[in-house]
DNA sequence: TCCCGGATACTGGTCAGACCACTTGACCAC
DNA sequence: GTGGTCAAGTGGTCTGACCAGTATCCGGGA
């Protein structure tokens, strides 16, 4: 077997977790008060400052509300939490939520087409270069891990010749999500997708036109879309069946 | 003149923006070496805890990599940092960055429509209903600031009824980054906005087609920024002159 | 009866100091 | 050269204290 990391989750890291869990589960609704940290504390069995400081970074999440000398409340995620916290409601619990997973490839199909019409507008020659040698590393590879990794790589440099901080900022939110879900995702991903809609990609890029760019990303992009929500679709069915 | 709420900056939200701007300044590069948390905390006059939180939070944010018993070093926030960054740079020692902001509005312009699109395909009778109420109220009113804050409206309620998580913590961002700098850009943009698109969009999204509905949010979209890229142009250019 | 004002008992914010756990690098024995 | 040991420095955690705001309740005045 590979040798993994040992994992080593701190003491804030756990209540965290814990504390994550518990409002985007729903556990703790919006508007709820939050027991006191020295209340946290001594419920966890941890010190305050371990409290105190996983209670800021859900703060920082914007999943809290603290006010000095006040109570401590539970503000509504969906309204006001940003794209950061995307790869933990990915992933809860140990197992990827499909809603997410499909809501996610459809913003990658959406939004893939619009970028590479930005690339096309701003190309340079050194950014083209790199994207044809990371096709041809794509084709060349067989693992479908592997391969999806190239096909990270490869919108890592449309992003790049994009030249826009937003969109770059966004693919690094969408990329931290989708990382940890690899594994499980790339089998299904590689399904529908082959080198050339990449390779005509590029070439639409370097080509220059906006348009012809937008279209060749969304041939690049439908195929594997399609296949992972069919069968997100199917695996729905599948656990509604055995529910029953 | 109005009076504002007092600001109550925390120890520890201080040293936060301090190491903050070094790291997006640039006066601390990628792979670079941070102080020890000790060191630090006598440098800038406060206790370790302080440092503690300041630094856990730009962990958080993908900006620094901790290692216990090793050297905090500073990572590279273009390559790793999320979309939740969007605020701290769009808006940096008091005023907007033009670059940052160009880029918001191109991707609210590529975005936007595909946003519509879904929303069309999944409307519900009780969101359009708040769609054309949102709309009544953007055109009864004359304030630039309030008639941009009911845009902000319309386009939640979009997300809503476009019902991708992914979607809606974009937009979060997007709006957290957007709203302190509203005041600025409000004059700007709603010189390039008028109700009508507005209406015919909301008719779009009510008929359910998601072609109709992208280009109707074009239609929404592209007036204003154009308007305001010319600005941000003007400005860049005006800049420039003056540096010679 | 109502309302206002202040005492009080909470809350979070900050600090100091200590100890533990870990990494690093130098030194030493093999 | 390899591996072990050790000391020094780092981040991780805890305790306990005090400061600074808020909420609440209760008594006195209208």
């Amino acid at each position: 077997m590979p040798l993994q990391p040992v994992s080593r989750r701190s003491v804030p890291d756990a209540v965290f977790d814990q504390v994550l869990d518990e409002v985007v589960s729903g556990a703790l609704g919006p508007g709820e008060p939050l027991p006191s940290e020295r209340r946290l504390a001594e419920v966890l069995g941890v010190s305050r400052p371990a409290v105190r400081e996983a209670l800021q970074r859900m703060t920082q999440t914007r999943l809290l509300d603290v006010r000095h000398g006040g109570t401590t409340t539970v503000r509504d995620f969906r309204k006001y939490a940003g794209l950061d916290l995307l790869p933990s409601l990915l992933v809860r619990g140990g197992s990827v939520d499909t809603t997410v997973v499909r809501s996610v490839v459809e913003a990658r199909l959406l939004i893939g087409p619009g970028v590479a019409a930005l690339a096309a507008q701003r190309r340079d020659d050194a950014t083209v270069a790199d994207l044809s040698a990371t096709v041809s590393a794509y084709a060349a590879s067989a693992d479908p891990v592997e391969r999806q990794r190239h096909t990270l790589a490869y919108w890592d440099l449309v992003v790049d010749a994009a030249d826009s901080l937003t969109f770059r900022l966004m693919f690094n939110s969408l990329r931290a999500a989708y990382e940890p879900a690899l594994p499980v995702l790339a089998p299904v991903l590689d399904a529908g997708e082959s080198a050339r809609p990449y390779r005509v990609l590029t070439t639409a890029i370097d080509g220059g036109d906006p348009d012809t760019a937008r279209a060749a990303a969304e041939r690049v992009l439908r195929p594997s879309t399609d296949t992972l929500l069919a069968a997100l679709h199917d695996l729905d069915t599948l656990t509604s069946r055995e529910e029953r």
